[in-house]
DNA sequence: TACTTGACAAAAG
DNA sequence: CCTTTTGCCAAGT
């Protein structure tokens, strides 16, 4: 099934956290998106730090929102500090993503770009 | 209503 | 490559 239509900014009736929360739920294992992508798929380019604010206030909930797969346009795990559990970098090791020094060594090849993957409307 | 917060991004030096 | 500066804007207070 296509993303859900709720996922379309016009659609106000689902605030911009969820939208997220949507996105990021649908990134597949061993692969990592930026929150610069995020917020380019949600049509909020200029949004991208409201992507991460939005992750935090899942309360790194790794068993529903996959925050660990989200980091920043280089490859680098900025949002390692927030996770108090196990941190993101053995979270994509276990995923076979290989990572040195809180970055993402192979960035380019397992990056997920959501408005290639599911589409731009 | 007005001000503050940020897990970012891009550009400049 | 590194640091600093600037633009951004939804949500919380």
């Amino acid at each position: 099934m296509p993303v859900d239509k709720r996922l379309h900014p016009d659609d106000k009736t689902v605030s911009f956290f969820e939208m997220v929360h949507q996105v990021v739920q649908l990134i597949p294992s061993g692969r990592v998106t930026s929150y610069g992508a995020i917020a380019r798929y949600l049509g909020a380019a200029r949004s991208s730090r409201m992507v991460g604010w939005a992750l935090n206030s899942s309360k790194t909930n790794i068993d529903r929102i996959p925050a660990h797969r989200v980091v920043n346009r280089k490859g680098m795990l900025t949002g390692n500090v927030h996770f108090k559990g196990i941190p993101m970098e053995q979270l994509l090791q276990q995923e076979g993503v290989s990572v040195t020094d809180l970055k993402i060594d192979n960035f380019n090849e397992v990056f997920w770009d959501p408005s290639e993957e599911l589409g731009l409307d």
